[in-house]
DNA sequence: TTGATTTTGTGATAAAAGTCACATCAGGAA
DNA sequence: TTCCTGATGTGACTTTTATCACAAAATCAA
């Protein structure tokens, strides 16, 4: 059997048939149209999702400015939520809406901790991800500190070349700091 | 007893005497002078430390402009490492270094699996460190992007205030991504 | 298809921040 | 104390990026 999610976590902790049946059975599937929302600030947060199709879209807004900053898309392989919001079940600060129509799978605190106690292979998955997920921001923060507009965008092409004409300039400007027009003003010769 | 280790381990997860001492007894001790190095760039990662007291800086250099950017401080009750060679085992591509004479905890990373696969506690704590982590290094990147430089430095008086009068103001520059003339020139009235 | 909306490019100008240079100030070591 | 080093403040100028404005191109929905 072939699941995208199996083979996601069994990249990190190899699943047999039963145990990854099991692990799904923790999830719900939920099908999204274009420019819904996944989260919406205020509301709570239940899940934390698994993308299988699709591509969404995490921001914040400043409260002075009006301006969103776009701090993760989410497509296929990817997970994406409110983390804060997510383990302090707190409300959102942030809005994570659909850029295509998606579909994803969610899990709630409650049957990840239960999975997380109950498999040593579901925890080490999660142990995982969350060290190689702060070693990413981390880099990310030194490439806004460090790195010239041009060396970020490099930088995200080369890490997300099947993006790139996939999701609008703008939206890519807004992840990467900077005003569309500067990024559009990159390439002349 | 009273140790700051047990403090802020119990803060998460609250401990026994006993408890304690076999966690303590899998750390190593120790003292460095100002302007030692902890980890330096090139050389295997052996430990995370916990600082018992002091101050360290945790940095990298632009190959390029060879210009220094600060990614963490270390003081008393912090963690520091460079987290990817730590967990990876491989080499470190940061440095980490003494601005006061300081005291650490160590831990190999074969001490810390053991820990966690020994004692839930152990596991809770790490696993509630390491998303406390991430969600403020996702704070920290939200506000580089949105923040104008005022507002990050007031946000590190507010978040630090014990170190504004500790660590010298070009280094904070730093910190904030920020020159130190820039950050200077702030308070004019 | 067609009209509307979104996306993208680009000029002109303003604002923010960096860089270089130099002066002053504070603290540590002999 | 006295010298030396590192820390800080600030002027002058340059570079980078944001902002505003508008037009062309692409995409989407009825």
């Amino acid at each position: 059997m072939s699941h995208l999610l199996k083979e996601h976590i069994g990249a990190i902790s190899p699943l047999s048939d039963e145990e990854f049946d099991y692990i799904l059975s923790h999830f719900v599937f939920k099908k999204l149209k274009k420019h819904a929302f996944l989260v919406q600030e205020g509301n709570s947060v239940k899940y934390e999702y698994f993308v299988l199709k699709g591509c969404l879209k995490a921001y914040m807004t400043d409260s002075n400015t009006g301006k969103e900053f776009i701090y993760q898309f989410g497509v296929e392989d990817w997970w994406i939520t409110d983390r804060e919001a997510f383990f302090k079940q707190s409300t959102a600060t942030i809005n994570i809406d659909c850029l295509e129509d998606s579909e994803v799978l969610g899990i709630t605190l409650e049957n990840r901790e239960k999975l997380v106690t109950e498999m040593r292979k579901y925890e080490h998955f999660v142990a995982v991800k969350a060290n190689l997920g702060y070693i990413s921001l981390q880099k990310r923060l030194q490439l806004m500190i460090m790195g010239s507009v041009k060396e970020r965008y490099e930088n995200f092409i080369q890490q997300y070349p099947h993006l790139i004409n996939r999701i609008p300039k703008s939206l890519i400007a807004s992840y990467l700091g900077v005003s569309r027009e500067t990024l559009s003003r990159l390439y002349r010769s």
